[in-house]
DNA sequence: AGTTAATAACGAAAATATTCGTTATATTTG
DNA sequence: CAAATATAACGAATATTTTCGTTATTAACT
């Protein structure tokens, strides 16, 4: 998998959240409008890249996802998981309780919901 | 706080990770070599940038992080969690756990540790 | 003090990413 | 079919990042 740039990855989200879309959608979610051929070259990349591709050959093409949001998420995580927690999932679930980002209420909550779906 | 780019979050990590140190023992961990420069000049821009600072005057400079890595982490991490996970940290850990990232009774065990801590 | 070695600062060159003007192609409408 | 319109493709211009050659400064040694 290969890490997108800031401006690939803005448009890679929108794609992901719409899942079908034109360029001149893309646009129209935009504010400002850039231009279109801008954001179309962003697009082409991504297909180069391989994150979508692309049906409908007419009026206007229809991009779509072809890498998954969160396989996208999954790689970008476990990049920073190993940089900063050598890669330990407990330390960094240790380390976002204490930082008060989870309470230890939550966990247990978390914890029973998942115990409940099995 | 400001992103990174590539070249300059690897260097930061082996300030971060070394506490204090000169431009040429940060070349000597690296293989190949980049000349001298190369890497004077991303401390410099981590320096411009506000990571670092240095001390010493005479010999060789000695930079040390002024970021901690743990902020910085948590600043690409959130940025990560809002964009993935509409910044639900509950749904991240849930995510974890149904990927086998985590298992339920690591969770458990994490929870105790955390409560015992208190 | 003069010479040498280490190394930081500067700024230019090369690589990469981003933006966008222009052209070509397809579609719709009269 | 011709004209008007929409839009994708191309490639050039711009901006940013990365790399590094060169110069200048400092300190150590004689």
């Amino acid at each position: 998998m290969i890490k997108l740039t800031r401006a690939e990855e803005e448009i890679m989200q929108m794609i992901w959240d719409h899942g079908e879309i034109t360029v001149t959608q893309l646009i129209e979610t935009m504010n400002p409008k850039p231009p279109h051929s801008s954001i179309s070259s962003i697009v082409r990349i991504l297909e180069k890249k391989g994150f979508v591709g692309h049906k409908g050959h007419g009026r206007a093409y229809l991009y779509y996802p072809l890498v998954n949001k969160k396989d996208y998420f999954k790689f970008s995580f476990k990049r920073l998981v190993t940089m900063y927690f050598e890669g330990s999932m407990n330390e960094l679930v240790s380390y976002l309780v204490k930082e008060n980002d989870l309470t230890l209420s939550e966990l247990e909550e978390i914890k029973k919901d998942l115990e409940k779906n099995e």
